[in-house]
DNA sequence: GCCTGTGAATAAATTCACAGCG
DNA sequence: CGCTGTGAATTTATTCACAGGC
């Protein structure tokens, strides 16, 4: 489910403010879905509630991390230093929940060797090398549009089971690979969208 | 429709490619969707496609263009000028599709008069002022989790009336705003979901 | 009494399948 | 004959509402 990291965010506020315990209706306000469909999520991972009372908040933390596999700490890649893949590498939220940036690439001569949040940068043609030499099951792709599917070829072919991609393109990857795109210019253009509706309702 | 970006950036690529005509089934494969899916999205834009033979590439590309409401402009600011600031202003799909970079603000003084892809930086003292100079709707929100909701009440209050957050909270916004969030980190917490599923199917 | 867990009901999205036009 | 447009069928997601435990 992929509201899971939604809850786990708004419990860790509560954790941060010595919360113990929380019903489904405060939980849902804080992560914006509706009472029901909280309860209806987390009963699938298990009965965690207690009747009458609520959710440990320490607990469900526990849980739903485990549910989203963060009992390991997972080896990430970054492809592509530019200014997109500066700030994933120095994203709070990466390091701090159970990933590890272990190797960033990127095509540029120039910057091989500089450090990225504590990370050296190698050139993208060592990519199969280095990879072979550290445990990453997740690349991150920022590269140009034009580059994404041979690198991300490359990373499956290195034995990468998880890309997550920045490219605006859609990526062909093989069945047991986990393919998840994120388009920047793409949720700007539905605000367009909504913008443009608000307009012509004026309009009218 | 969320996917309607996603119909036009396939469609762009057709264009450089010099293709004048596609059928339903080569879009669909190209955008990662049925080929019901499509002609139903299509569909509802009104009657743009030519039975026995197709869609007409260009015609479909000003159709959509004209949905998601890019016939004018729209003016964006962007708050937050650290490392994704930086990517969000520089990333090209923003500039070349409708939409303007007008002001960057920070709160950082040092970066103040600092230019970002051609556009100067102003402080986030001067966000009302500079705003009400500029025709801005759209609010990009780049900075930390603990600023993001005390941003987005000011530049509401400036008029802004769509905001596309990249930073990792629930904001609230009032009836007539548009929110759009992406979590970067979240992304990365489904794809650990689906190696671990990989991990505990491969041991049992 | 209050809040969880869950089957049943409802709503939304997607796919099927075919009629109709070029 | 091929491909679109679309109602009907199916699947999937969400909400309702209440039984059951604390």
């Amino acid at each position: 489910m992929a509201r899971l990291p939604v809850y786990l965010r708004a419990l860790t506020v509560l954790t941060e403010r010595g919360v113990c315990t929380v019903s489904s209706e405060t939980l849902a306000l804080d992560a914006g879905v509706g009472p029901a469909m909280l309860r209806k999520d987390l009963s699938l991972l298990g009965r965690h509630g207690t009747r009458g009372v609520g959710y440990d908040v320490g607990y469900l933390v526990a849980e739903i991390s485990r549910a989203l596999g963060f009992a390991q700490a997972y080896g990430v890649a970054i492809v592509g230093v530019g200014n997109l893949g500066h700030a994933l590498a120095n994203y709070a939220g990466f390091t701090g929940r159970g990933f590890a940036v272990r190797a960033l690439f990127d095509r540029d001569p120039t910057r091989v060797g500089e450090l990225v949040a504590g990370v050296a940068v190698h050139h993208l043609d060592d990519l199969e090398g280095v990879l072979s030499s550290r445990e990453v099951s997740i690349a991150v792709i920022a590269t140009p549009a034009s580059a994404a599917q041979q690198v991300c070829d490359r990373v499956v072919a290195a034995g990468v089971t998880g890309i997550l991609n920045f490219a605006p393109v859609l990526l062909a990857v093989p069945v047991g690979v986990e393919l998840r795109t994120v388009d920047l210019s793409l949720e700007l253009q539905v605000l367009a969208f909504y913008e443009q509706r608000k307009l012509a309702g004026a309009r009218r």
